[in-house]
DNA sequence: GCGACAG
DNA sequence: ATCTTGTCGC
């Protein structure tokens, strides 16, 4: 590999725009060899969401993180930043699209989350290598994912009542999870990312799980993204009401 | 060659 | 992802 992608794979590289699909293939590859899984053991007493929200045919990024106490689930300080891509979106390489956005918030935030769930796959990737993988093992943070598509691997249909799962499996192992979060509503995919097992991420996203079909930290992510891209919240790190009480 | 394809 | 109104079902 070259040395400048070398660099890449190792440096928080807040540019990835000028990349090929085939340079960012190699950082996927490099990536994954630091890759770990190994069960979560610590207490968890935050838990954060992230995700970005852009305006259409625009190069303009609204990235986020929203940070919740555990395992009350409640909003308690959120780090919006609005910056801009040009890496286009392709299937399989939405990291180099949203992380270098994800990471200004990120490293905002003065007091990092004990673990970050993503609007998008952990593990659950042809090269096992995605967003929350590799947000993972760039930062050494805690991660998984939580997509509302498939993008790799087969499953069959989970039962459908809220808590019920089936495995997906490619090329003979189990790399996540289509859970169904609400009865008689589509399944989400979980996976980990880093810094945690299968088991942790299906346990976590269940009991982050309320009365909707995406789990509290992406859906207030989400949330929270859109209305800072709408102007109803501000640019930088704010603290909600129930920072004091937390 | 054909089908799949996170956000 | 985003653009959009009504509408069907639990």
């Amino acid at each position: 590999m070259p040395d400048s992608l070398n660099r890449m794979v190792i440096t928080p590289e807040l540019n990835y725009d000028q990349l090929t699909i085939a340079e960012a293939t190699l950082i996927q590859q490099q990536l994954h060899g630091h890759l770990n899984l190994e069960p979560f053991q610590k207490d968890i007493t935050t838990i954060a969401g992230a995700d970005i929200s852009l305006a259409l045919y625009s190069e303009t990024v609204y990235a986020g993180l929203v940070v919740l106490s555990y395992p009350e689930l409640q909003p308690i300080a959120y780090s919006l930043v609005k910056s801009s891509t040009i890496f286009p979106y392709v299937p399989g390489y939405l990291a180099f699209r949203e992380i270098p956005a994800i990471l200004k918030a990120y490293e905002q935030l003065p007091v990092k989350p004990d673990v970050i769930m993503f609007d998008g796959n952990g593990i659950l990737h042809a090269r096992r290598m995605g967003i929350a993988s590799h947000f993972g093992v760039l930062t050494g943070a805690v991660t998984m994912g939580c997509a509302k598509k498939k993008l790799a691997g087969k499953y069959d249909e989970p039962g459908t009542f809220k808590g019920e799962y089936a495995p997906v499996t490619d090329k003979g192992e189990v790399i996540g999870y289509a859970v169904r979060t609400k009865s008689n509503v589509k399944p989400v995919f979980i996976s980990p990312g880093h810094q945690m097992s299968l088991e942790d991420s299906l346990a976590l996203a269940l009991k982050c799980t309320r009365m909707h079909r995406l789990p509290e930290p992406t859906r207030y992510a989400h949330e929270y993204v859109n209305r800072f891209r709408t102007g109803a919240l501000t640019e930088g790190y704010h603290q909600t009401d129930r920072w004091t009480l937390f």
